[in-house]
DNA sequence: GCAGTATGAATGAAGG
DNA sequence: CCTTCATTCATACTGC
């Protein structure tokens, strides 16, 4: 898992109005792409369809490298960052005491389509109720280090990556019988 | 910023690999964890039945906290993202003057997220490969930084249509007018 | 050089 | 399923 990380770009540009440099690893906006950015997303734009993120990074291209997922990614950072500053102020400014239903209140309204899903193909009863436990401490239980191999020997961590042609198959026979109530077992030890 | 610290998770992890803290609000899976659920998704398994995400999940459970909704979501979004992911986003919409390089795409997964919106939306057909057909020449035609186009048509869709006229204005003069900048033109009109 | 911050990128979670 | 929001992770940048 440790990112190969190929992070060594050298960008010049900076804030002070330049635009030179720039090569790899993250996308770094020169001032002009940033103007052109802020300003339509100043004229309203708020979320780009495909064509436009495709038109403003063709335009964009002209001052510098960048990417369709780089408008993107600017765009959905720049309404979520407004909104979240937004939110912060707001919420230190006429604080009511009793407004916290809307930011971390967790759970209790559940998922619309995990929860459809799960009622209809079998009823797990409490499937979602299971996650009921928030007054235990069985929670801090996994904060333990990894060092609680015993129990369940489920996956041998050092076999990942590669497993035998039977064992796909077993696993599509299981994935393609799950209609109703499928008697097929999950089990992970095919890992 | 430094209000990052709306929730009281303490997220100890990272990118580093770990499976310790981590235990508030969302669901932060641990190596482990993701290392099944893509194995799992690498054999074949899309749509995991109520049954399935349940044995998943309590298998999984051994390694960290975890619910059945984790485990829902994730096949879900790693479904999703990994079928638009393979549209390749690459849009190398800058040409490389004499920079070959195939070294930007091995640290992580790329994004995933804006793909979904640029295979769908609209074009349907191509939209990275319009990328590799054109070479950006036209793009630089109506570059021209002397060329000034007294259009500013902004978005003549309509998906978003909230800003006013004065801020169409002003766009365009901040377009038109630019005093001190050279070769910059701020023309959004490619929209 | 490291701390702090701004922001690009990734992904969990929901809504529709 | 598709689209979007929110939170988090990682990194470029700036200041000390």
């Amino acid at each position: 898992m440790d990112e190969g990380m190929s992070g060594f770009c050298i960008k010049a540009s900076a804030a002070g109005g330049n635009g030179t440099g720039t090569k790899c690893g993250r996308w770094n906006p020169t001032t002009e792409q940033v103007k052109v950015l802020t300003e339509l997303f100043r004229s309203g734009l708020r979320t780009p369809s495909t064509d436009q993120i495709q038109k403003i990074s063709t335009q964009l291209s002209f001052y510098g490298k960048i990417e369709s997922k780089n408008v993107f990614y600017w765009f959905q950072n720049h309404k979520a960052r407004e909104r979240q500053k937004r939110r912060k102020v707001s919420i230190s400014v006429h604080d009511d005491h009793h407004n916290h239903n809307h930011n971390h209140d967790l759970h209790h309204h559940q998922h619309k389509d995990f929860i459809r899903r799960m009622d209809k193909i079998s009823s797990p009863k409490h499937f979602l109720e299971v996650n009921h436990h928030h007054h235990h401490q069985q929670v801090y239980d996994h904060l333990q280090p990894e060092r609680v191999m015993e129990t369940l020997q489920l996956f041998p961590l050092n076999s990942f990556g590669e497993y035998s042609e039977p064992e796909k198959l077993m696993i599509r026979s299981m994935n393609a019988n799950h209609d109703h109530h499928p008697p097929l077992d999950l089990r992970l030890s095919f890992l």
